[in-house]
DNA sequence: GGCGGCAACGTAAACGTTTTCATGGCGAGT
DNA sequence: ACTCGCCATGAAAACGTTTACGTTGCCGCC
């Protein structure tokens, strides 16, 4: 029993395919009587359209592509949790293609991705400008997400690092925390840079007598350990350390307390990206929170947006998702 | 500047479309030297084959799909990765359908993947015999993982609960403990249901005379704090507790300290699914570790198997991926 | 030298839709 | 009553491939 095709409904429902087709689609130039019909013809027949043969006509696929770089953990779940949820709102597929670490291999994926979705969800270390000249097809609607392409060539969407770097201080100074320690990120990476930069400015703007203190890390909780050491060792003490992330936060906390100093007492810690052990650690991690999900089904409505209207040009368009702070123990805040 | 197609790359190489075809494909009837001038009139070109077209005709879409509940964190990341690094290997697509939580929205989500996939990876919570009867192509390839189905119609893949807690109660055991108590997962649910037959069976065979001591629980950290409790209460107190997740471990640790007892010395603790959260709780937990991964990746295998041989009927081969016991230090293991 | 066979290549059908265009019927307006 | 126009329906083209089948030319063998 091979799957029935739009003419076996046909032929069920004495009418031609054109009727089947116009009655199973917007449903107009069909009296309500043939259409009820054909409609029980096609659920007799358990008749479901060939989307291949749909998809060589009308040139839709009703199929987006997200392209990952390799992701672990929370960040990726949440993120294609965001996305298809979005896109199954609006009738469309997910194809996702991901763990891909070198640039040969992101090519060649967005190469097989051609011609099998209507539009692109690219997040990947190696979009440079180069490398999407090279390889996008340029009519082919797509959304960069957290590229550290800012360029106005394409429409993108990030997440508000920066922001959300500078409400973490604003909530430190706001505490009477006046020497803040950040520990940065590995150089090279675009959200630890722009975690940075939030830093210093808020530091810059709303105390300015306020010294910016940095100190290496590279995301792992070994370097936040190493951080933490250095903390201990600078004269005048430090009030307060705002780590890139959380897991450095931690490795600092762990550092300060071999050390028996009281978090958040003697010294308050603060870390970014709300990682689920953040809540579990003692004393639970003050931090901030990005909505990777939201970071998804965002990305995913203005990819929408793009395939619906074709014509208006939303390159350059540039969104960025908020951050949210999270106040709990570590930073030291009264307890309400 | 549309897509070039096969016909304009066979104007270009001044050949016919079959030719074309022929020497992209497998390169069987063509000259070497004519190949190479096709070759080099597609790459000019930028040809690149539309995906659908070729569908309609091969009858095959290169596609499969994975059709999941409504997962979170590491667990649904890794099962991805494995699943896309096979899927990728055998040059297939993957298309995927997450986080619908009832049987309707899987059962549409189903029929929406109906002649877009070459074969499908089905997780769900919903999938019991009827509604696969219902719902499934029987034509279509399909590996289920981790469902309730047992049954001899379908090819399954499963992680071995029942082993993992087979492996944990032996290692108890083999630390002198004799009183284990087990903290249940919800009912209902498979995974717990298994967990907990795995821990009454290796109770049975390797020490007859310790009772079996099930406490409820739900997965939640709040069940494992109540059960904590509840162990306390227990006379003769217990050596040991198995949870039948992480987080549940982690709960009841945390009543344990709070009722100051001391873990391992007083009564040891141990988990099962290691998160990524259970190295860095104190005392680092002692679980049960699954490749989630494998599980991918194996299922994937199956199904890749499945499609290249529609023939030989594999329906009712159900095999299982290893659970590894993890030691730290909850167990009260000594330290080597 | 004619003929069979084989290899390279071209022609055209087929896949299952959507959509344009043609056709017929029927109601309304004069 | 005749015609105009609209509306439901059908016929057929088109989308871009693959592939079965025909055609051509060439080589070798009798």
């Amino acid at each position: 029993m091979a799957a029935a095709t739009i003419k076996d409904v046909a032929r069920e429902a004495k009418v031609s395919v054109a009727s089947v087709s116009r009655a199973l689609n917007d449903g107009r130039g069909v009296t309500a009587e043939t259409s009820q019909r054909i409609r029980d013809a096609a659920s007799r027949l358990r008749y479901v359209p060939h989307a291949a043969a749909r998809t060589l006509i009308t040139r839709r696929t009703n199929t987006i592509g997200a392209l990952l770089p390799d992701l672990y953990g929370e960040f990726f779940s949440e993120l294609i949790r965001g996305i298809d949820l979005a896109a199954r709102a609006r009738g469309l597929h997910l194809l996702v293609s991901s763990s891909h670490d070198d640039a040969d291999a992101a090519a060649a994926a967005l190469r097989a991705m051609q011609g099998r979705v209507d539009g692109l969800l690219l997040m990947s270390p190696h979009a440079d400008a180069a490398f999407l000249q090279q390889n996008l097809p340029h009519d082919l609607p797509t959304v960069l997400m957290n590229t550290r392409l800012a360029g106005a060539d394409y429409c993108a969407l990030s997440v508000d690092n920066d922001g959300g770097a500078r409400l973490m201080v604003e909530h430190l100074l706001a505490l009477g925390h006046r020497r803040i320690v950040f520990i940065q990120g590995p150089s090279g990476n675009r959200d630890a840079a722009e975690r940075e930069l939030g830093y210093r400015e808020a530091l810059a703007s709303h105390s300015p007598d306020s010294p910016a203190i940095v100190l290496h890390g590279d995301f792992s909780e070994e370097s936040g350990y190493r951080a933490g050491q250095q903390v201990l060792a600078l004269r005048p003490r430090p009030d307060a350390v705002f780590a890139a992330n959380d897991m450095m936060a931690i490795g600092c906390m762990a550092a300060l307390r071999d050390a028996g100093i009281c978090v958040p007492e003697e010294i308050a810690i603060s870390g970014f990206d709300d990682v689920p052990m953040a809540r579990y650690v003692t004393p639970p991690l003050t931090t901030i929170q990005v909505h990777i999900a939201e970071l998804g089904s965002q990305a995913m409505e203005l990819l929408g947006e793009q395939i619906d209207n074709p014509d208006t040009v939303m390159a350059g368009t540039h969104r960025r998702v908020n951050a949210e702070l999270v106040v709990r123990v570590s930073s030291g805040a009264p307890l309400v």
